[in-house]
DNA sequence: TATTGTTATACTCTATAACTATA
DNA sequence: TATAGTTATAGAGTATAACAATA
C-alpha cells in the first residue's frame, strides 16, 4: 500500500532500491556476529584466498586503499585477521582461528540470503538473475 | 584482468556491486548539474507529482523524515524547490522554474542513463530486467 | 494520540590528497 | 618511478531519539 513512485519503470533506480533494501537486511541477519555485508565479503574473500594482500582485496573490491586501513584495523583488533609482511611493503592478510570459525557463521548467513534472494524470483526466471545482474554491471563489450 | 572474486555467483554481492558501479557512472553525469542521483529521483517524483508533503516523499523512498529535511533545504537554497503550507504541519512541495529547467535536464541525463543500463543486458532477456530486479526487492507474496 | 517537520547526533561507506617506506 | 600501506579529511547516505506544533 505504499504511494505510488513513478521511478520503478527504471532499471537503474530499481537496482539501487533492490541493492538497499536487501543489504539493509543481510545486515540485520549478520548483526548477530556483530559485521555487516562488508566485513562478511571481506571474510569470504580471505578464507578463499590467504595471504592475499590489503592492495589486491582492494582491487577485488574495487575500493580504495586508505578505506582498507580501518576495515583491517577493526578485525585484527578483533582477533580475526593477521597480517603477515611479506615483503617489506605488502602484508599478506589470514584469518586466525576465530577468524575462520567467524568466517563459517558468516557464510552460513550469507549463502541462507542469497538462497532467499534467488527464490523470489520465479523459478522460470532464476537462471538469469546472475547473467543479468553481471551484464548491467559490466557489459561483456 | 580484474583478479579473481570468489563472490560473483552471489546475485546479492553482485547486486550490490552493479548498483554501487551503475550509481557511480550516473552520479558522474549528473554533476555538471551540480546535483546526485538522490536529487534527480527527487526532482522527478515532485515534477510528477507536484504539491506532494515531505513525509509522502519519505514514505515513497522508504527514507527517513529527518534525512530529507537537508535535502529539501538544500534544493529550496538553490531555488529549486519551494515549499507551501497546505495544513499548518505539512507542506507541499514545488518545483519553482529554476526547479523545472533542472528537472528537464537531469530527466534527460536519467533517461539516457537508464536506456544504456538496459542496453547492457543482450537483447534477449531484457524484458525481464524490471521483473527480475523487483522480485528481488519485493517479492510479490 | 498520531503525524509533520525539525534538531542533534552518530555510523557506514566512499573519495582525495599527501606522506613513508619500500620495490 | 611505481607500489603498499597509512594518515587525515570530507562528503554522502542512513539511523535513532527527542522535541514542538498541529491534527
Amino acid at each position: 500500500m505504499r504511494p505510488d513512485d513513478p521511478l520503478l519503470k527504471l532499471p537503474g533506480y530499481l537496482l539501487r532500491r533492490a541493492s538497499a533494501a536487501t543489504l539493509a537486511e543481510l545486515n540485520g541477519r549478520l548483526a548477530k556476529l556483530g559485521i555487516r555485508h562488508t566485513d562478511a565479503a571481506f571474510l569470504i574473500l580471505v578464507a578463499g584466498q590467504p595471504g592475499l594482500t590489503q592492495s589486491e582485496a582492494c582491487r577485488i573490491f574495487e575500493m580504495q586503499r586508505a578505506n582498507m586501513v580501518p576495515l583491517v584495523a577493526r578485525l585484527e583488533r578483533r582477533g580475526v585477521v593477521e597480517r603477515h609482511r611479506v615483503d617489506g611493503r605488502s602484508q599478506g592478510l589470514v584469518l586466525t582461528v576465530t577468524g575462520a570459525a567467524l568466517h563459517q557463521r558468516a557464510r552460513r548467513i550469507v549463502e541462507r540470503y542469497e538462497a532467499e534472494l534467488l527464490r523470489r524470483v520465479p523459478a522460470k526466471w532464476r537462471a538469469l538473475v546472475l547473467p543479468i545482474l553481471t551484464a548491467l554491471w559490466r557489459p561483456a563489450r
